[in-house]
DNA sequence: TTGTAGGCGTTATCAG
DNA sequence: CTGATAACGCCTACAA
């Protein structure tokens, strides 16, 4: 406006410069505090706990901190609070999508709260799984651990150290959240019930799965209410091949509707059904598990009792914050409820 | 052996016990110089680059080490050294399929080598993702971008800081992992050619996507190679709503067959098209592009033009890892192979 | 080969 | 309200 400045006047390069940095190290609080003129201790309480400075040296402060384009070291900062605003969240397997909604949940919820979400994976085994966990504990102030594959104990002892939720199963003394199977599966085998179905089948996933087990309990239950039979099949694993494995089973067993572990195993059945010439749903009712990502992307697209997974991915991390943050329960388990989504895989049978 | 133990000797905790520590506070490497009988310093220099202290003292600082369950605690050691063993993966969304074979590859390589990943995501906003990178950029060691909005300066800018790869995008100076169109688009095209169509359109990404830019041109040369009429046409967004609303333009452009910018984009479409009542592929033939996890759900199947998200994902954090360790280029684009995949989605007009 | 001493950037505890 | 000063746990010259 009125004299020429320099091409950098004003920007942090500029101040930089100016101040004797070498523009490759970042700026510290002492050098904050010798351009405000203050004490490098005044800077650490003005920029971390506002309000306990007085309103002109926070301003001086404040202004030196813009123009050196100041920003926390993070690791100083932990090493005498050991706080890192960081958590970590482990699932069973990168490739399943069933853990797609439960990340992003989770990492949306994180930096919602200006936190960093440290992602690793178990690869489905508890050792790894457990040498994951340790490893992220030295960085993180809490950990998510989704479907955890190694034993109570384990989870307890890790608990013990440091704030961590658990999606998906349910574990003494650690908080939880946990998807309800009940609503969803009585929706479901009820829907088949009132299709004029007679007996289903249950197709499990593996073995170390907390929740298949319960899966398998609410068909069960649900079952009995309704008056049907139902009959438990085994699958190698809960995947789509594995779901196109059990098709013979499946067949077997004389089941006129079957509801498998999860949607994977429900595609990979009707992809295997529909090969061999069978109609879906005309001959036989497939319903999946979980609502995931491209569930209805078949045809006919899947029935399927959706589980939440954002919301648990989502929920887990604000649990997790409020741990964190002094606020929220230290154990028991948050439910979140599940719903059939009635698609077109399952239906009347077409009488013959 | 002897005389009878503690319960707990041998144990971490009962030496944690027996040299005073109180089992909360982490064993440091003071702990172990005492137990040892040597300074910290050596105990220092044993831990972390062996072969500088004579082989006893090694292995009585080991076996102390072992004995109180000793972690080197991160920040400590980033602090001096300014290295975290941990690199930064930014998205564009988290809610697009792609990323997360790039995450999969991504994370499997990091742990691999030992590092951990941090994940975080840009929402498809140029200024979320330069906040998420610029807080990023403070905690680990390097970043990938995977397909970035923010512009090529704004990346250069954060790849003189730190070491930065950038995939699906090419980016002046910046090391960067991309599909080269070239071999699956111009594979997919002569496929179509070879069907008999004449005319087909391309249904564009976002503008600020390089990769749709890329495409289309890929298109355009495939196109007149083959002597094909090629249009361009918008999209919304790119999503499988997005392709729905694609699909007036698309029967509005007579165009005999679609290639579009991504895989949910031709879902969307297919979906649509097909509710309309028209048949795919006896009508219409569609081609996507990366062949993300789904894409073969549909029916027919999606043709597709696959791109490695997994290898590029891996790729790019194996470069990164090396530009850490000193080996590998600082610049330069690593680029990998595209291909078609032939599903049913695609194919000779049904004659009228 | 090993010990000594200083520093990395913040926070926290005291005084003043 | 603000200034010294001591941790925090580890690394790294430098010296012995």
């Amino acid at each position: 406006m009125t004299e020429p400045k320099t091409p950098d006047a004003g920007t942090a390069a500029g101040a930089a410069k100016k101040h004797g940095r070498d523009g490759k190290s970042n700026a510290t609080i002492y050098d904050i505090a010798r351009i405000a003129g203050v004490n490098a201790s005044t800077v650490s309480r003005a920029l971390s706990k506002p309000g306990r400075v007085s309103p002109k040296t926070q301003k001086l402060i404040e202004d030196a901190a813009a123009e050196l384009n100041y920003h926390v070291n993070p690791f100083a900062r932990a090493l005498p609070t050991g706080k890192t605003n960081t958590f970590g969240l482990i699932v069973a397997d990168i490739t399943n999508p069933t853990f797609f909604d439960i990340i992003r949940g989770a990492e949306t919820t994180a930096t919602d709260r200006d936190y960093t979400l440290v992602l690793a994976e178990s690869a489905e085994s508890p050792a790894t799984e457990l040498t994951a966990a340790r490893r992220l504990m030295a960085t993180v102030d809490g950990l998510i651990l989704a479907s955890p594959r190694m034993d109570d104990d384990n989870i307890r002892a890790l608990a013990r150290d440091k704030p961590v939720v658990v999606i998906n199963r349910e574990v003494e003394g650690v908080p939880c959240v946990v998807p309800d199977v009940h609503k969803g599966l009585s929706e479901a085998v009820r829907s088949l019930a009132g299709n004029g179905h007679h007996k289903i089948a249950y197709v499990a996933g593996p073995p170390e799965s907390w929740m298949s087990e319960r899966r398998w309990e609410g068909v069960q239950a649900a079952s009995e209410w309704s008056r049907l039979e139902a009959v438990r099949l085994e699958s190698t694993k809960p995947t789509v091949d594995g779901g196109r494995q059990t098709a013979r089973d499946v067949r077997a067993s004389g089941a006129t509707a079957v509801l498998t572990y999860n949607d994977l195993l429900a595609i990979g059945l009707m992809q295997e059904l529909q090969a061999a010439g069978i109609s879906v749903p005309d001959q036989i009712s497939i319903v999946g598990f979980d609502d995931i990502f491209g569930a209805d992307f078949t045809t006919p697209p899947l029935t399927t009792v959706r589980s939440p997974l954002g919301e648990c991915g989502a929920g887990a991390a604000t649990r997790l914050l409020d741990l964190l943050h002094g606020t929220g329960e230290p154990a028991g388990t948050l439910s979140v409820e599940t719903e059939l989504v009635l698609r077109g895989s399952s239906g009347r049978m077409l009488s013959a």
